[in-house]
DNA sequence: ATATTTACATTCATTTATGTATGGATGTAG
DNA sequence: CTACATCCATACATAAATGAATGTAAATAT
């Protein structure tokens, strides 16, 4: 079998065309490495020119495919911008547990504090950093993509992680007097969102990691149990 | 000179298009009303449908009108966008002025959190609510226009007047001990903002005024000095 | 070895939005 | 009372994107 996955193949044409007049069918692993090719192409585009105003035409020369071979891989550009998503899907759960089972803390308080780092470390990523720019700042609705409703399934669900954590500090006596543990959740979350929002808008404007990750600690500070 | 603004001319056309085959020029209070008028049908159908998707056409019959009206009134669709947020602006500093006139506090750290309570109020009145969703969760690039950046601005200018204020509190020692008003200003201007976009994403998940106020007030008595 | 399916490229028809050009009736200035 | 400018409606030309249909050579199954 041959498994050739992550290069495709050439037949001299280095145009960004389509590679041939009459380019054949790939292998299995080929057509899998340019269905990423087109993925990657429409990350690219999508977040250049908006979901809206990037054509088809656009994603596929991109990729140095035409417009037949996105229509064999996605039913249409709103199940490529799901496949797009789907690439980079990660719950906040998952960062916790993350957490618990590398270091060996049991404080539901640091936990979340380290979670929350790490969500900064996984965000500065390339691949995530663009794909979350597109959908919070570069797409509106259309066809049956609600993104505003993507973004509010993604902020509940994080939140109910937070507050479980929050939640469970409260009871053992670690917020700070007088903080209800709904409170501290939603400073949290929305600090942290507001934080997101506006670095995405302007990655250059100040660096991530260090200035949300003083800020974080500098929150957790304030909202802890202190004698 | 027929005064008559804020009411259209109808010539017993009751139906929801052209008023009549040949309707011919209005009086310039007429003109003025119809221009508010495919404004205010811009910010439904951009609300509605993100400003991509919704066609001049859409605007134009949604006011009564065809698009000769709005090709009349505005240079294109950009030219409509930027007249649409021009309505509602409002700097941050502005939201203080009003503060330090109305009220006689001379306190910056009472007179900042009065204005954040303001801003929600302000954000809460339906042609706020309606502009800034478009702006934030509703458009994308499109020709001349780049919500990023008209976005970045805002806030920009925002940041800096909380700063001021925050700068001038910590001179006074009002704020808490070892918080910088650097880390102030972040955590309030992310705070808010995310808090903003949450909000504006779902209005009816929550109260803005009462949970949003609720969660400045907390703020402020987290970052304020006490004994 | 043959038949079939796969993985695209190419072509075509349709839709949709835009910008402009033109027309026409009335307000308004003189 | 004329003449012109204003405020729109209508008509037209153009462009761009979509989705479906079709073609096709190689991979794969039989």
């Amino acid at each position: 079998m041959n498994v050739n996955i992550g290069a495709l193949r050439y037949d001299g044409d280095k145009e960004s065309g389509p590679l041939s007049v009459t380019m054949p069918r790939r292998t299995k692993a080929e057509a899998e490495a340019t269905r990423e090719a087109l993925l990657d192409a429409a990350e690219e585009v999508f977040f250049d020119k908006g979901v809206a105003r990037a054509s088809l035409e656009q994603i596929a020369r991109h990729a140095g495919m035409t417009r037949g071979a996105i229509y064999w891989h996605f039913k249409d550009k709103a199940d490529l911008f799901h496949a797009l998503l789907n690439r980079v899907r990660l719950p906040f759960e998952e960062l916790l547990d993350e957490v618990r089972e590398t270091s060996g803390i049991d404080s539901p308080l640091e936990t979340l504090r380290l979670a929350c780092h790490n969500s900064l470390v996984r965000i500065e990523r390339p691949r995530d950093r663009r794909t979350h720019a597109i959908l919070l700042h570069r797409c509106e609705f259309f066809s049956d993509i609600n993104p505003l409703e993507m973004q509010n399934r993604l902020v509940r669900e994080c939140q109910k992680s937070m507050y479980k954590q929050l939640r469970h500090a409260h009871d053992l006596g670690l917020l700070a007097p007088g903080l209800a543990p709904e409170t501290a959740t939603r400073l949290l979350q929305s600090m942290l969102s507001g934080l997101v929002h506006d670095w995405l808008r302007d990655p250059a404007s100040f660096p991530l990691r260090d200035e949300g990750g003083a800020l974080i600690d500098t929150l957790f500070g304030l909202i802890s149990w202190n004698a």
